[in-house]
DNA sequence: GTCTATAATCAGATAGAC
DNA sequence: GTCTATCTGATTATAGAC
């Protein structure tokens, strides 16, 4: 019988995926907390409760293990572009976008990845599901930059690309740290603040 | 007789500290090339030349010799504001220091440390050099930021201490290196467009 | 797939001769 | 102070039983 068969492997299958999902979870966290290097397997197979034998049966590499985190983060960010009400201003899209992105970096779920090392490079673009994730948000952002463009929202004075890095770079902007280091603002402020600077520049207007 | 024995340690002292300040243009180098994790001591000593025991006579720990590198940039940075000519505007000055940040980025002379790790924050904060330097550029570039909000170039509504986290946050900006990596900007320009997004914001004027 | 136990490697730091 | 040689500990990754 199929009725009885094929849940018994759904079953299996999705106490795996839960497995991988707390593994990628606190793979998420220890990255924002500690980054890259500093962070060790050994911790994360800890966190979850499994020998560190087991998540290797699971991801091949440490390095494997951080581009799935990646690709995951990714997944959340394609899922909020796309959940963005299209009667926003592409300027509002925009900043609705860096504004999540930097409350996820406060609330420490923001993962943050050394820009130099090569090994966890190549097994990012290796990833399919990061670079793809990576492509259709940037698709998004670019078409909604030049929209803003068009409208005279953004400055036409700069290209494209330098907006989209821009406003990539505020998701590890340490400027957010350093003013919450401060413990004189909420998040709420730091978040203003830091948009502000963002998209209005330091320069009285 | 003074004039004799003088020279002679003089000299003794002279070698010992350029060797120390090779080991400090060494880690520099390296600090902004692979950061500080993925950087080691073995490197240091094998290109200055001596053995890594020898590199542990003058610095008693890697933090240490990072935060030796540290107060040395912290010392150029220092000259560099007080040989600023005084018939600028404060926000004249301020935008020369962060151009100034950023082409030394751009070289490969900028060390970045991981904000993160404590055992290196601490080793910086017990450096007096580094500290010192530190405070003094923060101070002079704090009132630059507040007569520049007094003439009305600098927005009035951000406080001062949001305005000098987010120049000194620019000598460590992704977006350089991104926009390197294209390699369809040469130095100036990237460093013309940053400037524009730091000061002038992404928004229209 | 999960576990215990262990390999293999690497890096920070030190001992002791000179 | 500088060297060679070594220690110590941590970390990635794997072998093999169940």
């Amino acid at each position: 019988m199929v009725t009885t068969k094929a849940p018994k492997v759904s079953f299996k299958a999705q106490m795996l995926q839960a497995r991988e999902q707390a593994l990628i979870d606190v793979m998420n966290r220890l990255l924002a907390e500690k980054g890259f290097e500093a962070m060790t397997v050994d911790e994360v197979a800890a966190e979850v409760g499994i020998a560190k034998a087991s998540l290797y049966k699971h991801f091949p590499s440490k390095e494997d293990l951080a581009a799935a985190a990646m690709a995951h983060l990714m997944d959340k960010a394609l899922a909020f572009v796309q959940a963005m009400p299209a009667d926003q201003s592409a300027l509002d899209k925009l900043r609705a976008t860096v504004a999540w992105t930097m409350r996820l970096k406060l609330a420490g779920q923001m993962p943050t990845l050394p820009s130099q090392n090569s090994t966890l490079r190549t097994a990012l673009m290796r990833n399919k599901g990061y670079m793809d994730g990576l492509m259709e948000v940037s698709e998004r952002l670019g078409a909604w930059i030049e929209e803003a463009q068009a409208q005279g929202q953004v400055n036409t004075a700069l290209q494209p690309v330098v907006v989209l890095y821009t406003l990539f770079a505020r998701a590890c902007d340490p400027v957010l740290e350093f003013l919450k280091a401060t413990e004189q603002y909420d998040d709420d402020a730091i978040v203003d603040m830091v948009m502000s600077t963002c998209f209005d520049g330091l320069r009285q207007r």
